[in-house]
RNA sequence: GGGCCGUUAGUCUAGCUGGCUAGGACGUCGCCCUCACGCGGCGAAGAUCACCGGUUCAAAUCCGGUACGGCCCA
C-alpha cells in the first residue's frame, strides 16, 4: 500500500491511465479467445461533423460503462470504433468552405477535397473520444471512405443483386434539388411553414360553371393530371366524370372519385399533380394516370410548363399566381401553416421526381424486422415502438443511389449497345466503375464490347448499415459469426428510423439472421433550459470545454446519471459540476483510509472479530452491489450511480468512517483485535466502491487502486478485477437493523447538538438511551463503543426501561437524552 | 389527423411489475474553521406527484378521459 498524494489533479491522472491502459492492450478483443464468452458492441460509426458534441459524450459514456461492466464480467468484449466518412453532409461543408459547386471543378479535386476535411474532423473526434477514457479498441478503427471499406458495401451491393433484393427502376423518389440528388425518406426532415391556400377556378368543359380548387402548390398547375373530390360529397360528385380545364394551360382533365379527400379542408376539390407531395404519388399509381415531369434535377420547370420552363420553383408560383389573378382566376387567398418535408442535410424543400434510381427492396422485410424488433430486449423497452412503427407505415422501397461524388461507387456498368446491367462480380471489388472498366470482354447477352460505368453512388447509409457483420470480421474471417449478432446495438432515438432499420433490413437480407441481440437507446442532450441544445438558442455546451474543465470522470457521471436511459437529458454544468465534487469526496476518504491502513495486512474476514457496524456495512455493501449490478443489467445507469455516491457519500463517509475513526486511532483503547476489524472493514468495503464504480469513473478509481489495492489484490488495473459475486450468504439482516438503530440515534444526537448550535464535536457529558426493552438495549449497548466515539460522549448509560423523555429516535421506541 | 413519450418542491431529475415520512442534485435557510475533505460537515425548510373519474383494503405508480408540452410520422 502507498500513500495517496493529497492531491487530485485530474487532468494529469485521466491522461496518464489513458496513456497506461493503451500500453496494456487491456481494451483489446482477444480474437483467438474462444473460451470467454465474447460481447461485442455495434459502435456507431460516427459522421465526422467537427468537433465532439455532447450527445456524442452522453453516447459513448453509455457503451464504455457496458464494455467496462462486461469485461469485468468476464466477457471478451470488443469495443470497436469506425467512421462513417461519406455523405452530403461533407460535400455541402466542402462547397460552403471552398464557395465552390461540386460540380464546378474535377470529381477527383473534389473528392480529395472531403476526404482532407474527414481526416481533420475525424482528428478532432477521436481526440475527444481518447480524452472520455472510451476503452475502445483501436485496432479495429475503420474508415468508410476507404476502398478496402468500400470492397464490403460494393460487396453486400453484389450479394443482395444476385439475392433479387437490389433492382433499377423509375419511381417517384424524394428529391433535393439543391443538391441535385435522390434521397431516402428517412433523409427527409418535415418543418413547419407559413404558407398560403390558393383558391383557384377550374372551368368546367361545355358550361360556365366552375369549381373552385384550393391548393398549396398553384406552380404545380401545369403539371395537373386530374381533379378529385369525395364521391360522397353532395356538392360534387354529380361532376365525376367530366372534363375540367386546367387553368393557363388550355388541357383538360377528368374529375375522379377519391374517397381519401376531406371535403372540409379547403373547397373539398383536389388537383392531382405530378408530383405535388407523397399523396399525389399515390393516387397516380391507384388510378393509372399519366405523368407530367414538370421539375427537373434542379429544381427548374422543364419544357413541360411552357411558358414557365427554365424558372425555379418560387419564380415559378410568382409567376403563376400572377397570371391567374390577371385572368381573374384566383378567387382569394388565404394564410396556412404547412409542413413541407426539407433536405435533412441542405434543409432545401423536398420535391418528388420521377427517375432511374437503384433501390433496395425493403417492403417484403417488414414484417421480418418487426418480428425480430419483437424477440430481443430493448432499453428502455417501450423504444421499439419506433423501429415497428416506422417499419410498419414504410411505402416505398429504399432508393439507394445518389447522385454524388463522396461516396461508395455502384458496382454496376451498363452495355453501351443493349443497356445490359452489368454488375461486377464479387471478387472484382473494390472497383470503381467511373474509372474502371468491368472484367469482361463481351456483353453476356448482345455481345458488345463496350460499356458505360454506373457514374450513380451509393447513399451513406449502405455503408454504415453492415456495421454488424464487418465488426464481427465480415467477409475475411471464417469465423466471424462467432461474433455474430453483435450482442448490444446502441442507438440514438433521432436515428432508430434510419440506423437500427437499416441495419435490420440489410442483415436481414443479407444473411438471413439479425444483427444483433439488444438494443441501447440514448436520448438527445438538451440545454440546461430544456430546450433542444444549439448554438442558435446561445444553450449550446462545447464537449471540449466540458471535459478540459471538469474532467473525463465528472463528465461522465452527468452522463451517467442525468436522466433514465431513453430519456433526453439536459445538460447543466452544476451536474457535472456535483460528479467532480464527489470524485474530491472519494479522493480524500481514500486518502484518509490509506493512512489508517498503511500497516495493514489483507486478511480474511473470518478471523475477524467484527463489530456491529463492520457487519452492518459488509452487509449494506453487498446489497449495494446487488442493487449496482442489477441496474447495469438493466442499463439502468442513473440508477447505478445515484446507487454508489449516496453510499459512499452518505453511508460509508458520513457515518462507518466517522463511528470508525476513534477505533483506528487509538488501539491501546480498543485491543489490536478491534482494529483490525475495522481496518478489513475499511479496506474491503472502499475496494468494493471503487469496483462498482470502475465503469462509470475509471481513472479515478484506477488511480486510487493502483496506490492502494495493487499489492493486495494483484490485477493489473481494476478494470481487469473480477466484478463482484454477490450471495444472501453475505446479508446480514440484523446487523443492519441493528445497525440502523445505531446510526439513527447518531442522527439524532446529531440534530440535539445542530439545535443547541453546538459544534459536533462538543463533548456531550452524559447520554442517556432509552432502549424501551432489554432486548433493544443489548442491541444498543453492542454500538456503544462507536456511538460514543462519533458523539464524543463521555458517558453513555443504556437503559431498558421507557421514557417519553428526551428526544425521540426516527420511528422508534428509543428515546435519547444528552447532557452538555 | 395518427403514433410514442412526458407533466413530481424555485430549477433539473429518480421512482411508475401498486404498500414510504415520494429519493437525489442545484438553489434557499440555520449551525459548525470536528485531527480525509469549507470543492467540507451537521441540520432545516420546500411537492395536495397536471386535472377529472374509475379499479383496489391501499395509486405518483394500474385503467379511462381532459389539458398542456416534446419527439416522430401523415
Amino acid at each position: 500500500m502507498q500513500p495517496m498524494p493529497k492531491e487530485y489533479n485530474f487532468t494529469e491522472i485521466e491522461q496518464k491511465w489513458q496513456q497506461k491502459w493503451e500500453e496494456m492492450a487491456i481494451y483489446h478483443y482477444d480474437w483467438n479467445d474462444k473460451v470467454r464468452v465474447p460481447f461485442s458492441i455495434d459502435t456507431p460509426p460516427p459522421y465526422p461533423s467537427g468537433e465532439l458534441h455532447m450527445g456524442n459524450v452522453l453516447n459513448w459514456t453509455y457503451f464504455d460503462m457496458v464494455a467496462r461492466y462486461k469485461r469485468m464480467q468476464g466477457f471478451n468484449v470488443l469495443f470497436p470504433q469506425g467512421w462513417d466518412c461519406h455523405g452530403l453532409g461533407i460535400e455541402i461543408q466542402v462547397e460552403k468552405a471552398r464557395n465552390i459547386r461540386k460540380r464546378d471543378v474535377p470529381p477527383d479535386q473534389f473528392r480529395a477535397w472531403c476526404i482532407e476535411l474527414v481526416e481533420k474532423y475525424i482528428a478532432m473526434m477521436k481526440e475527444g473520444i481518447l480524452k472520455m477514457g472510451a476503452s475502445i479498441d483501436w485496432t479495429t478503427e475503420y474508415k468508410t471512405m476507404d476502398p478496402d471499406y468500400w470492397r464490403r458495401t460494393q460487396l453486400s451491393f453484389v450479394l443482395l443483386h444476385r439475392k433479387g433484393y437490389m433492382y433499377r427502376g423509375t419511381h417517384p423518389v424524394n428529391w433535393c434539388p439543391r443538391d441535385e440528388t435522390a434521397i431516402a425518406d428517412a433523409e427527409v426532415d418535415h418543418i413547419k411553414k407559413d404558407g398560403a391556400l390558393h383558391y383557384i377556378r377550374f372551368n368546367l368543359e361545355g358550361s360556365s360553371e366552375y369549381l373552385l380548387i384550393a391548393t398549396s402548390r398553384p406552380e404545380f398547375i401545369p403539371a395537373c393530371v386530374a381533379v378529385e373530390v369525395n364521391p360522397k360529397d353532395e356538392r360534387y360528385n354529380k361532376y365525376i366524370g367530366r372534363k375540367i380545364s386546367v387553368p393557363l394551360m388550355n388541357r383538360e382533365v377528368t374529375i375522379i372519385p377519391e374517397e381519401s379527400v376531406d371535403p372540409c379542408f379547403g373547397t373539398g376539390v383536389v388537383q392531382i399533380c405530378t408530383y405535388g407531395d407523397k399523396e399525389d404519388v399515390k393516387t397516380v399509381i391507384k388510378h393509372k394516370l399519366p405523368v407530367i415531369r414538370l421539375l427537373t434535377t434542379s429544381g427548374q420547370i422543364s419544357e413541360a410548363g411552357c411558358k414557365y420552363a427554365g424558372l425555379y420553383v418560387n419564380q415559378a408560383r410568382a409567376a403563376i399566381v400572377a397570371d391567374l389573378t390577371t385572368a381573374g382566376l384566383l378567387e382569394k387567398t388565404e394564410k396556412i401553416q404547412q409542413e413541407v418535408g426539407v433536405c435533412d442535410r441542405c434543409k432545401a424543400q423536398v420535391e418528388i421526381l420521377e427517375v432511374k434510381q437503384w433501390f433496395m427492396k425493403v417492403l417484403p422485410l417488414s414484417d421480418a424486422v418487426v418480428k425480430n424488433a419483437n424477440e430481443i430486449p430493448w432499453y428502455p423497452d417501450y423504444m421499439k415502438n419506433r423501429l415497428i412503427d416506422w417499419t410498419r407505415a414504410l411505402d416505398w422501397d429504399w432508393v439507394v443511389s445518389r447522385q454524388r461524388l463522396f461516396a461508395t461507387p455502384i458496382p454496376v456498368w451498363y452495355c453501351k449497345r443493349c443497356g445490359e446491367v452489368i454488375v461486377a462480380h464479387e471478387d472484382w471489388v473494390p472497383i470503381d466503375p467511373r474509372m474502371e472498366k468491368p472484367r469482361i470482354e463481351r456483353c453476356p447477352k448482345c455481345g458488345g464490347t463496350e460499356f458505360t460505368g454506373e457514374t450513380d453512388v451509393l447513399d451513406t447509409w449502405m455503408d454504415s448499415s453492415i456495421t454488424c457483420a464487418v465488426h464481427a470480421g465480415w467477409p475475411d474471417r471464417p469465423d466471424w459469426k462467432h461474433l455474430f449478432p453483435a450482442s448490444m446495438h446502441p442507438s440514438g432515438t433521432d436515428i432508430i428510423r434510419t440506423w437500427a432499420y437499416y441495419l435490420m433490413v440489410r442483415h436481414l437480407a443479407l444473411f438471413d439472421e439479425r444483427p444483433f441481440n439488444s438494443v441501447l437507446i440514448n436520448g438527445m442532450v438538451l440545454g440546461a433550459d430544456g430546450r433542444k441544445m444549439s448554438k442558435s438558442l446561445k444553450n449550446y455546451a462545447a464537449a471540449p470545454e466540458v471535459l478540459n474543465k471538469s474532467g473525463a470522470d465528472a463528465t461522465r457521471q452527468w452522463a451517467a446519471g442525468g436522466g433514465a436511459t431513453g430519456s433526453d437529458i439536459p445538460f447543466r454544468a452544476q451536474d457535472v459540476e456535483y460528479g467532480r465534487r464527489f470524485l474530491t469526496k472519494l479522493w480524500n476518504v481514500a486518502g484518509f483510509a490509506s493512512n489508517l491502513l498503511a500497516d495493514y495486512k489483507p486478511q480474511d474476514s473470518a478471523d475477524m472479530e467484527l463489530e456491529l457496524l463492520d457487519k452492518w456495512i459488509l452487509s449494506k455493501t453487498e446489497k449495494l452491489t446487488q442493487k449496482v449490478t442489477e441496474a447495469f443489467e438493466k442499463c439502468q445507469f442513473n440508477i447505478a450511480v445515484e446507487e454508489i455516491r449516496n453510499f459512499t457519500w452518505h453511508v460509508f463517509c458520513d457515518f462507518y468512517v466517522e463511528a470508525v475513526k476513534d477505533r483506528l486511532y487509538k488501539s491501546e483503547v480498543y485491543g489490536a483485535a478491534n482494529r483490525a476489524a475495522a481496518q478489513h472493514t475499511l479496506y474491503e468495503v472502499l475496494y468494493r466502491l471503487l469496483q462498482l464504480l470502475a465503469p462509470v469513473t475509471p481513472h479515478l478509481t484506477e488511480e486510487i487502486y493502483q496506490h492502494m489495492y495493487l499489492d493486495g489484490k494483484g490485477f493489473q488495473s481494476i478494470q481487469v478485477s473480477p466484478w463482484p459475486k454477490t450471495s444472501a450468504a453475505l446479508i446480514d439482516e440484523a446487523a443492519e437493523k441493528d445497525g440502523d438503530l445505531i446510526t439513527a440515534i447518531m442522527s439524532e444526537a446529531r440534530r440535539d447538538k445542530a439545535e443547541r448550535k453546538l459544534p459536533l464535536n462538543a463533548p456531550i457529558k452524559n447520554l442517556v438511551v432509552y432502549a424501551g426493552n432489554a432486548e433493544t438495549a443489548v442491541i444498543i449497548r453492542q454500538g456503544c463503543v462507536d456511538i460514543a466515539a462519533t458523539l464524543k460522549a463521555e458517558n453513555i448509560k443504556v437503559l431498558a426501561e421507557k421514557t417519553p423523555e428526551g428526544r425521540k429516535v426516527g420511528a422508534t421506541e428509543v428515546y435519547i437524552k444528552a447532557e452538555y
